[in-house]
RNA sequence: CUGCCCGUAGCUCAGCUGGAUAGAGCGCUUGACUACGAAUCAAGAGGUCGCAAGUUCGAAUCUUGCCGGGCAGGCCA
């Protein structure tokens, strides 16, 4: 437990004590939040409780504010003082950051993890690109997102699966199998008219290339149907391939890779689409099997099993959902592009129609990415097979560069990507801003051993000489670091761990700039080792998150 | 026409439960390497928070209406 939460306890418990000794009116209390005050001089925290309890308790917040601060017990508490309209401002004793830093120093390299998740069973579903293609760079910030979520909420005590969704059943593929058998024959030297529909990647050539190469052209001879059946198998095996291939370069993987082909095998899709019939909430029109979703918000009812008998993707997107809170996952968390966005009413209809809470589904929608080189977008079609891979972007800026750019912007804004920004190692980017400071760190230990500075970081230090403000704003900074991940793992945010460490960074090289680590006094260089230490730590800590490696040189 | 997302500094974006003088990076101006990495640091200029009402002691934040951009509105995925 942090010195904030220690402190919020502390006024919550004044609060009550007030209450209940007649100083306040009855009422309910509100949460005590803290804040850490725009100013110096409104002290180390505040709060706006008596503000907020003024509604509840209708008193003057001055007065709720002189009750809590007069009867307030917290060791570390130098002064509390009343400000402005009602904010309590909190001076606390200069020795507490040493005593924190030293908290965090016992913790170990694992300090940041959290147990606000409380063990929560969540599933992350994300990527879930159709193998018919390359991923392009829509997918990579889903990917880079959503892999960072994981670390994220892990970190913060959920138990996180991630888990990919194959589409391996449908007019996808049929459609793959064709633009496959199209590519085959064309390359025999046979005249054929492309599948509308079809993929015109430069891989489908490819893959009827590798085809060739291994059995020439002895498909020519098994009829349409099963050349298809064939192609459609072999395309699938390499595209899934490449998929686990790309993603993996780029830093994420999956616990379960869920295939589309295997609900309709075990008849969970038919099993889905019974039980919402006897639960009344699907019926058949026009020869078609429809869920009534419009009794849960929908717009309008949605067709499940089409008039020609083929089942919808939605009819297996059903089926899988429920699969999915079936394996007991308290949260089932999805993440989709923007042009999806459209078919979250109905799929929250379906769960509730199947009996499942439609909050335990949260689906995060991420908008969308564009590329810029040179200052023009970079325009993109899956389609017609141009524009940007994900497998072409990582190798044109990094690993490293292309997730911390994907994960630094919320959500919910549209991303542009720059792609020379991304490219330039120079201090324009920011990625090599916090890995710098991480390889800075990296040096010093470098430096010390080579002058044979002793020092254990496990062995107690006299951390009082740290008293510069570079050296207590950056040990503020790290206290804060617990919390940052709690809060930014309830928020699903990312973003707010790549914004930290870059905060985190600029204080550690403000530090660096402003102390001298060795060469000092002793106790002075074993104090800033030390915090040298625990800085180094959250950095590779954060950027673990991010997926970012941290590196000793660069 | 309807729904969702966005509109904050020249550019790209943060801004947590409504709170104190609205922040960061880049770019721009000016300084700092005879000691741990200058991919760094320090200082400065730069904003009617799209517009207008409303709620509130208090609004970038909540509500409504407009304006502008993106994405959806299939028995396609």
């Amino acid at each position: 437990m942090n010195v904030k939460e220690r402190l919020a306890g502390a006024i919550a418990r004044a609060a009550a004590a007030a209450v209940s000794d007649g100083a306040l009116p009855q009422g309910a209390l509100p949460e005590v939040f803290l804040e850490v005050p725009p100013e110096k001089s409104f002290g180390d925290y505040a709060t706006n409780f008596a503000m907020q309890a003024a509604r509840t308790l209708k008193a003057n917040p001055r007065k709720i504010a002189e009750a809590v601060v007069g009867r307030i017990e917290f060791p570390w508490l130098d002064r509390a003082e009343i400000a402005g309209p009602g904010f309590i401002n909190f001076f606390l004793k200069p020795d507490w950051l040493h005593e924190l830093l030293q908290e965090i120093l016992d913790a170990g390299p694992a300090y940041g993890n959290t147990q606000s998740g409380g063990r929560q069973k969540v599933q992350i579903e994300f990527v879930s690109a159709n193998p018919t293609g390359p991923l392009h760079v829509g997918h990579g910030r889903g990917a880079a997102f959503g892999s960072a979520l994981a670390n994220l909420m892990s970190a913060a005590g959920y138990d996180i699966q991630k888990e990919f969704y194959i589409n391996d059943a449908g007019n996808q593929i049929d459609n793959l199998a064709a633009s496959v058998e199209a590519r085959y024959l064309e390359l025999l030297g046979q005249t054929v008219e492309f599948p509308e529909d079809g993929y015109h990647g430069k891989d489908i050539i490819d893959t009827a290339q590798r085809i060739i190469d291994n059995s020439g052209s002895r498909y020519l001879l098994v009829s349409p149907a099963e050349r298809r059946e064939i192609f459609k198998q072999i395309a699938l095996e390499e595209k899934l391939a490449a998929l686990k291939e790309d993603l993996e370069s780029f830093g994420v993987t999956f616990d379960v890779w869920f295939s589309e082909r295997s609900l309709f095998a075990d008849d969970a899709v038919a099993a889905a689409c019974a039980q919402l019939r006897e639960k009344g909430f699907a019926y058949d029109k026009d020869g078609a099997f429809w869920l009534r979703s419009t009794a849960f918000g929908d717009d309008k009812d949605r067709v499940i099993i089409r008039d020609n008998g083929v089942p919808t993707y939605f009819a297996s997107d059903i089926a899988y959902h429920d699969n999915k809170f079936r394996r007991g996952f308290a949260k089932v968390i999805n993440i989709w592009g923007a042009d999806h966005h459209g078919y979250i009413p109905r799929m929250k209809a379906a769960m509730a129609a199947l009996g499942y809470d439609p909050e335990r589904l949260e689906v995060l929608i991420l908008q969308m990415v564009s590329l810029y080189q040179g200052g023009e977008l970079v325009k993109m079609s899956k389609r017609t097979g141009q524009g940007v891979t994900l497998s072409e972007l990582i190798e044109e800026v990094g690993r490293d560069a292309a997730r911390y750019f994907f994960i630094m912007r919320s959500l919910d804004s549209q991303l542009d990507f720059d792609l020379d920004l991304a490219k330039s190692h120079s201090n324009e980017n920011p990625v090599y801003y916090v890995q710098y400071a991480h390889a800075r760190i990296a040096s010093i230990f470098r430096q010390m051993a080579e002058a044979g500075v002793a020092f254990d970081s496990s062995a107690k230090a006299d951390l009082s000489c740290l008293t510069s403000a570079w050296e207590l704003d950056l040990i503020r900074k790290i206290g804060d670091y617990p919390e940052e991940i709690a809060a930014a793992a309830r928020d699903r945010a990312p973003h707010r761990i790549a914004r930290y460490a870059h905060e985190l960074a600029g204080l550690f090289h403000s530090f660096y700039n402003g102390c001298r680590v060795l060469g000092v006094e002793p106790e002075l260089t074993t104090a800033r080792l030390a915090l040298v230490t625990a800085s180094q730590r959250v950095l590779r800590h954060s950027l673990g998150i991010l997926g970012v490696d941290a590196p000793e040189k660069m």
